[in-house]
DNA sequence: TCATCTTTGACTAACGTACATCATTTTTGC
DNA sequence: GCAAAAATGATGTACGTTAGTCAAAGATGA
C-alpha cells in the first residue's frame, strides 16, 4: 500500500534510522488506513522481551502493606507467564533517606520499571528523577509523590476517601447530632492530611450540625490509639462518630467495644484487613473504606509494562476506586 | 530429561494419541520437575487461535444493560488485539423463548463461547445444555441460571446486595425509627427476590425496630414507580427509608424530590447510571449499590477464553463485588 | 520368527514480528 | 556528471510453539 518493502515497514515501525521523512509518512498513513495493529505477543516473542519490574514497599508490621506484599508474591507466577519478572524490596517506613538510597541502587541494566510506595520528601523526588533519567519507568503506589517525575499514581484519591467517610458518618449520625472524633496517624503524612481535608469539607458543607472534636494523633500505633481514643470517649459523651484515617484499627476496636452498645459511636476506618474485618463482623465498626490491593498491583504491573514500552496509561480505565465495605458486602 | 524427542513432548503436551502411557507419565513428570510452563502467546500465534465469543443481552431501554453494551463495544478493539472476536446479540427482555431461540441458533463452527444475561426458565436451561453439548463454553452474566450447565456466573451475589442495602438504610435511619419501603420490579425475577430476601434478613436481625411496609411493585417502569411510591409516601409519613431493588430510578427520584428536604426518606437504589448518579449528586439518593460492568465484561471474556481452552475459572480472583457509591466516591 | 501394529524420532513449514547483513537503487553535493 | 552518502530492498535467522509427514525402532501376537 505504501509501495515499500517489508524492510522499510519494519524500519518505520520500530523507528530505526535511515528512512526518508516522506516515506516514513507514507508508511504510517498506510498503516493507519489499513488499521494495522502490531501483534504485541509476536513482537515480544521475537524480541525475547522480559519486563523486569521492582516493587519497593515499606517494611514493618503494617497489615495493609504486608497484605500488599503477599498479594504481589501471589501474582509472580502469573506474571512470569507473561514474561514479567517481579522483584520486591522493602525499606523502613517513613524513612526518606533509606528509600532514596534503595532507588538510587537500582540498575537500569537490571530493571525496566519501578513501583514505589512513596514517602513524600525531596530526596525521594530526586531519586525518582534519576531513575527516569536512566530510562526506568516509575509509578507510585498507594502513596503518591506529587510534582515528581513519576509517570502515574496507582492508588485512591485520598480527599475523596475522606469525603466518603464523612458522607457515611454524617448519614449514620444524621438523627443523633453530636461530635465527630478524627483519629489520625500523623499530620506529617500526606495521605492523612488529604483524608482529613476531605472529611472536614463534606462534614461542614453537608452536615453542619455535626461538629468535629480535636484530632487525635495515634501515630499508627494500636496501643497509643486505644489509650487516647478511650480517654476522649470517656471525657466527651457527645462523640457520636469516629473516623480513623490511619492505621491502628485494633486500638480503635478495643476502645470502642468496651462501651455499652447503645452508647457506642458509629465508626468508620480505613483498609480491610483481618482485624478490621473482624471488627466489622462483630458490629464494632460500621464501615471500612478500602482500596483493592489486588487491583492496585495488577494496574501497577500493566502500567509499568506499558510505560516501559514507551506507551501510556489510561487513567480512567485504570482508576482505583474508593471502596466501601459494610459487614454485609465483605468479599 | 524424560529421554524423549521434541515430537513426543509435543504429543504429550497436546495430548495427541499414539504415546505409551508410561512415557506419557515420564514426560509429564519431567515437565513438573522442570517447572515448564507452555508459552500461551507463542502457542496461540502458531495455532492462529481466535477466540470467538458471543454476548447475548436483553434489548430495550434499561440503562444498565445499554451501559453494559456500550462498555462491551468499547472493549472490542482491545480484545481484537488479544485474538478475541466479540459479537453482541440482543433479545427482548424477560422473553425466555426468544432467548432460547437465539441460543439455539448459535453455531459451534462460528462461536467458542457465549456469555448470556439469563432469563430464568426451563427453555433457556435446555438451550444452555445444548450449547455445552456442542462444545461451546457458557457463562451467565449479571443474572444467573442456577442448576443449569453454565460453567460460571459473572455477577454479584444478590442476597449480599440486599443485605448491604439493609445495612446502609438501617444505619442511616438508626436514630429515626420508622418504616422501610421496598420498591421492586417484579417478584417474578430471581434477582429481585434475592435482593429482597437479603434486605429483610438483615433488617429483621440487626434493626428490629425498623419495620417493612408492603412491597411496591413498579414493573421496572419509571412512571409506575413514581406514581405508586408517591402514593405510598403520601399515605404513610412514617416511611423513613426507601430501597429500590430494580430499575425505574427516575421514578424514585421524582417521587422523593417533591418532598421537603427534612421529611425525605433515606434512599438506596441499584445500578449507577447517569440518572442515579445525578440523583446522588443532588442529594435525592443516599447510596447506590452497583456492580462494575467494565469488570464484569473483562471477567466474562477471561472466563470464556479460559473455558474454551479447557481451563477453569478462579472464582475468588474473578469475583464481582457489591459496590457502594455515595455522592462522594463516584468515579 | 515374521508380519503387523504401535510408538517414537527427525524434519519441515508456519504463526507475526525483530533484527542483522549485504546488495542495490536513489539522492545529494560539488 | 560523478563519487559519496543515504535510502531502500532482499534475504536469512530467530522467538516458542503447533502440526504435519515419513521413516525407524520397538512391541505384539500367531
Amino acid at each position: 500500500m505504501a509501495g515499500v518493502s517489508l524492510s522499510t515497514v519494519d524500519r518505520v515501525l520500530n523507528d530505526r534510522e535511515g528512512v526518508r521523512k516522506s516515506t516514513q509518512i507514507r508508511v504510517s498513513e498506510a498503516m493507519q488506513r489499513l488499521g494495522y495493529e502490531r501483534n504485541l505477543a509476536a513482537a515480544n516473542l521475537s524480541r525475547r522481551r522480559l519486563y523486569r519490574l521492582r516493587f519497593v514497599l515499606p517494611s514493618g508490621s503494617n497489615a495493609f502493606m504486608r497484605g500488599l506484599e503477599t498479594c504481589l508474591r501471589e501474582r509472580m507466577a502469573g506474571a512470569a507467564r507473561e514474561s514479567t519478572l517481579i522483584e520486591v524490596a522493602t525499606v523502613p517506613p517513613f524513612d526518606a533517606q533509606a528509600l532514596a538510597a534503595e532507588l538510587r541502587g537500582i540498575d537500569a541494566g537490571q530493571v525496566d520499571g519501578v513501583a514505589v510506595v512513596a514517602t513524600d520528601a525531596t530526596a525521594v523526588r530526586v531519586a525518582v528523577r534519576d531513575l527516569r533519567a536512566r530510562g526506568i519507568a516509575v509509578v507510585t503506589l498507594v502513596s503518591d509523590l506529587p510534582s515528581s517525575e513519576r509517570q502515574h499514581f496507582v492508588g485512591i484519591d485520598n480527599v475523596q476517601a475522606g469525603r466518603t467517610a464523612a458522607s457515611l458518618l454524617g448519614r449514620f449520625c444524621r438523627w443523633r447530632r453530636g461530635k465527630m472524633a478524627i483519629v489520625a496517624g500523623s499530620m506529617l503524612v500526606r495521605d492523612h492530611v488529604e483524608r482529613r481535608l476531605g472529611f472536614e469539607q463534606v462534614l461542614r458543607a453537608e452536615f453542619p450540625d455535626q461538629s468535629i472534636s480535636a484530632v487525635i494523633e495515634g501515630l499508627d500505633d494500636q496501643d497509643i490509639v486505644e489509650e487516647r481514643l478511650a480517654r476522649a470517649l470517656a471525657e466527651d459523651p457527645g462523640i457520636v462518630g469516629v473516623y480513623s484515617l490511619g492505621a491502628g484499627n485494633r486500638g480503635i476496636s478495643r476502645a470502642v467495644s468496651v462501651l455499652a452498645e447503645e452508647s457506642r459511636p458509629s465508626v468508620v476506618v480505613h483498609e480491610l484487613t483481618r482485624f478490621s474485618r473482624d471488627a466489622l463482623i462483630d458490629g464494632v465498626f460500621d464501615a471500612v473504606i478500602h482500596q483493592d490491593e489486588t487491583r492496585e498491583i495488577d494496574v501497577a504491573i500493566r502500567a509499568l509494562r506499558a510505560l516501559a514500552d514507551g506507551g501510556f496509561v489510561d487513567g480512567a480505565a485504570e482508576r482505583i476506586g474508593v471502596e466501601v465495605f459494610l459487614r454485609d458486602n465483605l468479599p
